[in-house]
RNA sequence: GCUCGGGUGGUGGAAUUGGUAGACACGUUGGACUUAAAAUCCAAUGGCCAUUGCGGCCGUACGGGUUCAAGUCCCGUCCCGAGUACCA
């Protein structure tokens, strides 16, 4: 008994340990290490390439390794799919299952502008024990294809994919990016009257002379209007407190996304991706994909289409004002354009400080710089404050060349269609509040509708009153009869809107990919050659903005770039003749994973994204898992390169995920200690009732499955509590609860590595299987370990059943209750891993084993089966299970068990007998009967005679092999 | 406000898509084994009534409807969650 492995096999769950031979109780610990041990050596999940095999290609968005490491929530998505991974292997296909880090970002460059430490290292850190963790949960990763965003090997690809956007331009003809080879072509043929491209909206024409007479650097800019990654002054969230500009998706309720700071409008030179040119066929594309339906939605809905029309008014020449200006207008109601008393403008539109009038000069420049002022959260906070100002300007209805006041509002958003409206206040509440508040007519134009309380908004059933033309039409009929009258005119056309944004894809950091871009003497962007990739991160003394505000890399002192010798020189030899100034900023951090998922059919590859041969045979992602939260950011993003990708012929496939699910989130439980409001006396629980608390968030760890606080080391953890004193009720403190998103700020967080030490790697696979569906939140509940930790030691008893528990197998003939039991489980478990419902795939295996022990099942005609059927959830005990059946190999290959009907089909079956839908008795009848045979059965019966009591019954429904009901 | 989800025991969640609601597990209670604890095993566990009778009634947020039969389908109401937000 003082054997040193006492304590050991006693906390490892043996049942008696003095009496046990060591190795015959489930040792999770040493299996575990085993097997992992092994599975790395023999580089079991390695992917083939070549390979006659089918191919499955089964991806998971690859984490940001953060300073935290895992817990529990994290994994989640990996199991999954490491369960399809492995399930796929073994029915026999040659699986892609790979795993990287996406490591440029914020944390590690924050951490380094604290520090001083390299981000470079901290990342090697985290990665180092990202990857420790994940190793210790057995997933069958295949690491030789391992990538790294910020790995020069890389970015290399990154760099290269951006400089093929920069060589393209979207030609609408064709709805296909082209080389912008071609683009210069057309232009020397017929200038850009004939082009039809996604452009910068204020790009002028030109014929093909003209284009022939302009200057090198002229046509240089006027082509960057057309290239689908272009430089531009945009109007770009800055944050300050970050000291960076960001995308539309990483601001969350006006303010950042990471950290949470203020965000304000400001105009930038930036680096934009041209993301618009293709709305379209992003939002088409969603058609083909099986992708969840809120995730779909999400992104209609940023993409935004609206149909509807684009009118232009006139402005009237004035005194101050001889000339007259178009205005052109986005809207969605061409049938409402006799209802228009005003026009509104964006504060920010350009049109503003020529038409406004003297008078108004004052008026108007307030209001601009007071819009201005209010950031973008400011904006939001009061939505429902009606601000502007008039112009004294007026513009020409196109009908009835009425004079239309013009006014400016901040209520009119310049970053959508043209920062211009015409405003229907009987038809659009936001225009009514604007002219209720300053007093605007608001004429009118429906039939039988009133106006007088508020707008009337709805479209389907607005008749047309008081319209000239369009008088008794409803909206559909006016909406067309208004366009094709503004078409005639020259005043307007149909006109299809989208919301989404051109992507600014500058960051003002560090710790990102560098643009393989230099700056020549006109100030012109250019490329550096191909052949020159990757452009390496220089070294910097800090990681701060230089004093003169320009970017992190503005310190760097190595950072220019030498067009004649194609190299990286020292920023003293800028001379603007050969040596030019190279891009300061870096990109953002959904560059590195736009492509990355076929960087992994190919990671290695020196010459290119991934050669001809990988693509053509990986091809896309049938399976790829991940959280919703970047459904308009990275699963936006990619896609949109992807499709770029396409139209240059370097990948088969327009779309690159077939399949895509998103895992819910572990949620945790916080414990909560209640603090008698300005004392440091703390009320348990139950005696807190009415009494003013404060309420604070204590460790989990330091309270067990009771609620039940440990009050000695709750002392420890804090001094705040060292001298407090605990009022306890029945001798105890208890907690209160509360399920929150799991973060070190509410000490909820549960650790993978505790949970593997106590209960192991396949314990916890399957219990976070077993928590509830895939897609769902859910609460963490350490407790409920013991169920799946259980189920294993049961398992492992299956198999154990000789003398002392020794390894013990029957090559008889197995029972057909034995055979039954395995085949019902076979294909409930195969249906539900191919709708990834793992969690009652959990359930049909403890009641297969619950099964199988109480039969008393030692054959191996079983139990080979089951070990094979059970090994994606359970990798480690599957593989020491299949080795003791006397298997050389790993068990991640072997054949998957097929279900047989014949051993689920049963003779008879008890069938549920009811009257009028009442359940009265059961009968145990053939299966093999006929529906008209069932009855007459149940009819003759004698309990039916009984049941009927002399009335004879109207109407017999027999369900085959379900259920008999009786009508009276 | 709009767009999607969703409301089932003390808890997490099942339910062959209209066919015996509550599988499986946690928790709780009782029992066996043990000097004891742990581990293991057995039994009970939606509510109410009857429990020396085999049973009965009510139950899937609420109110209606369709149907022999509704957690599931339809209409209305309430509540919760997620996304989005002056998008003309």
């Amino acid at each position: 008994m003082d054997s040193p492995y006492f304590w050991a096999e006693l906390t490892a769950g043996a049942s008696c340990p003095g009496l046990l031979p060591r190795n015959m109780h489930y040792d999770f610990r040493k299996i575990e290490s085993r097997w992992q041990k092994y599975w790395a050596e023999n580089k079991t999940f390695r992917a083939d390439f070549p390979s006659d095999k089918p191919k499955f290609y089964v991806l998971d968005m690859f984490p940001y390794p953060s300073g935290a490491g895992l817990h529990v929530g994290h994994p989640l998505g990996y199991i999954a799919s490491d369960i399809y991974a492995r399930f796929k292997r073994h029915q026999g296909f040659n699986v892609l299952h790979p795993m990287g880090y996406d490591s440029f970002g914020l944390p590690a460059e924050q951490y380094a502008i604290q520090t001083g430490q390299h981000p470079a290292i901290t990342t090697e850190a985290n990665i180092k024990r990202y990857r420790e963790q994940l190793d210790q949960l057995g997933f069958s990763f295949d690491w030789d294809r391992e990538v790294r965003t910020s790995e020069p090997d890389y970015y290399h690809w990154t760099q290269w994919i951006f400089m093929q956007l920069f060589n393209s331009w979207y030609n609408r003809k064709t709805d296909k990016a082209e080389p912008i080879g071609t683009l210069i072509i057309a232009f020397e043929k017929g200038g850009n009257l004939e082009v039809e491209a996604a452009c910068d909206e204020d790009t002028p024409r030109f014929g093909p002379e003209e284009w022939r007479s302009f200057s090198e650097p002229e046509k240089e800019r006027l082509l960057l209007k057309y290239r689908l990654t272009y430089l531009a002054d945009t109007e770009v969230n800055w944050c300050p407190e970050l000291g960076t500009v960001l995308a539309n998706d990483e601001i969350v309720n006006g303010v950042s996304e990471r950290g949470g700071h203020p965000v304000i409008r400001k105009k930038m030179t930036q680096w934009s991706m041209r993301i618009t040119a293709y709305a379209q066929r992003l939002l088409d594309g969603l058609e083909s994909i099986d992708w969840p339906q809120p995730l779909k939605d999400a992104q209609k809905n940023w993409i935004g289409r609206s149909v509807g029309a684009s009118v232009v008014f006139h402005t009237q020449a004035s005194e101050h004002q001889p000339e007259s200006f178009p205005i052109e207008v986005f809207t969605t109601r061409p049938d409402t354009i006799f209802g228009v008393s005003f026009m509104t403008l964006a504060p920010e539109h350009d049109l503003v400080l020529k038409i406004t009038s003297p008078e108004h000069q004052k008026e108007v420049e307030a209001y601009i710089e007071a819009t201005s002022r209010r950031s973008e959260r400011d904006r939001m906070a009061d939505v429902k404050r009606i601000t502007g100002a008039f112009t004294g300007a007026y513009a020409e209805h196109p009908f009835t060349g009425e004079a239309v006041p013009i006014w400016i509002g901040d209520y009119v958003l310049a970053g959508y269609g043209t920062g211009a409206v015409m405003s229907v206040p009987c038809g659009d509440q936001r225009d009514y509040d604007f002219a209720k508040h300053f007093g605007i007519p608001i004429p009118n134009i429906f039939e039988g509708v009133s106006v007088e309380e508020e707008a009337f908004e709805d479209k389907g059933s607005a008749v047309i009153a008081n319209s000239d033309f369009i008088t008794g039409l409803n909206q559909k009929e006016a909406s067309r009869k208004v366009i094709e009258a503004l078409e005639a005119k020259g005043q307007g056309r149909g006109k299809v809107n989208y919301r989404l944004r051109d992507a600014v894809f500058s960051r003002q950091r560090y710790w990102g990919e560098p643009f393989p871009v230099y700056y020549d003497a006109e100030g012109l962007p250019r490329l550096i050659p191909e052949n020159c990739l990757p452009l390496t991160l220089p070294e910097v003394e800090k990681y701060l903005p230089t004093e003169t505000g320009e970017p992190p890399l503005g310190n760097a002192t190595h950072w220019a770039w030498d067009a004649q010798q194609e190299e990286v020189v020292s920023n003293d030899r800028i001379d603007h003749k050969t040596v030019f100034p190279l891009e300061l900023n870096t990109m953002p951090g959904w560059a590195g994973s736009s492509q990355y998922f076929n960087r992994y059919m190919d990671p290695g590859n020196q010459q290119g994204l991934v050669s001809d041969e990988a693509i053509a045979y990986w091809q896309d992602v049938d399976l790829y898992i991940g959280g919703s939260e970047h459904a308009t950011g990275h699963l936006l993003y990619s896609r949109f390169w992807q499709k770029f990708m396409y139209d240059r012929g370097w990948v088969p496939r327009e779309e690159y995920a077939k399949k895509l699910i998103n895992q819910g989130m572990i949620l945790g439980t916080s414990a909560i200690v209640y603090r008698k409001s300005g004392t440091s006396q703390y009320l348990s629980k139950g005696l807190v009732g009415d009494v003013p608390v404060e309420e604070i968030r204590v460790d989990v760890n330091l309270v067990n499955n009771a609620d039940e606080l440990d009050l000695e080391k709750l002392r420890e953890w804090q001094p705040q509590f060292k001298e407090a004193e605990f009022i306890l009720e029945d001798g105890k403190y208890i907690v209160g609860r509360e399920v929150e998103k799991m973060s070190k700020r509410w000490f909820n967080v549960v650790n993978p590595d505790q949970v593997c030490e106590e209960y192991g790697a396949d314990s916890l696979r399957l219990y976070e299987m077993f928590l509830g569906p895939l897609e769902q939140s859910k609460p963490w509940n350490t407790a409920g370990l013991s169920g799946v930790y259980g189920f294993l030691k049961k398992l492992w008893k299956l198999y154990h059943q000789g003398p002392d528990r020794t390894f013990e197998v029957l090559d008889a003939e197995p029972s057909r209750e034995n055979l039954k039991s395995l085949h019902k489980t076979i294909k409930k478990v195969t249906e539900d891993i191919e709708t990834f419902s793992f969690n009652t795939s959990v359930s049909t295996f403890m009641i297969c084993v619950n099964e199988l022990s109480a039969q008393n099942c030692r054959e191996r005609k079983v139990l080979e089966p089951l070990a094979v059927l059970i090994s994606p959830y359970a990798p480690h005990i599957a593989e020491e299970l299949w080795s003791k059946l006397g298997h050389e190999d790993s068990i991640a290959t072997a054949p998957y068990p097929h279900w047989k009907a014949e051993y689920l089909v049963e003779s008879t079956k008890e069938y549920p007998v009811s009257f009028n839908g009442k359940m009265r008795f059961t009968m145990e009848l053939s299966l093999d009967l006929s529906k008209e045979e069932v009855e007459a059965a149940v009819l003759a019966s004698d309990r039916t005679k009984q049941q009927l009591e002399g009335r004879s019954p109207k109407k017999v429904i027999v369900v085959p092999g379900k259920i008999v009901n009786i009508v009276v």
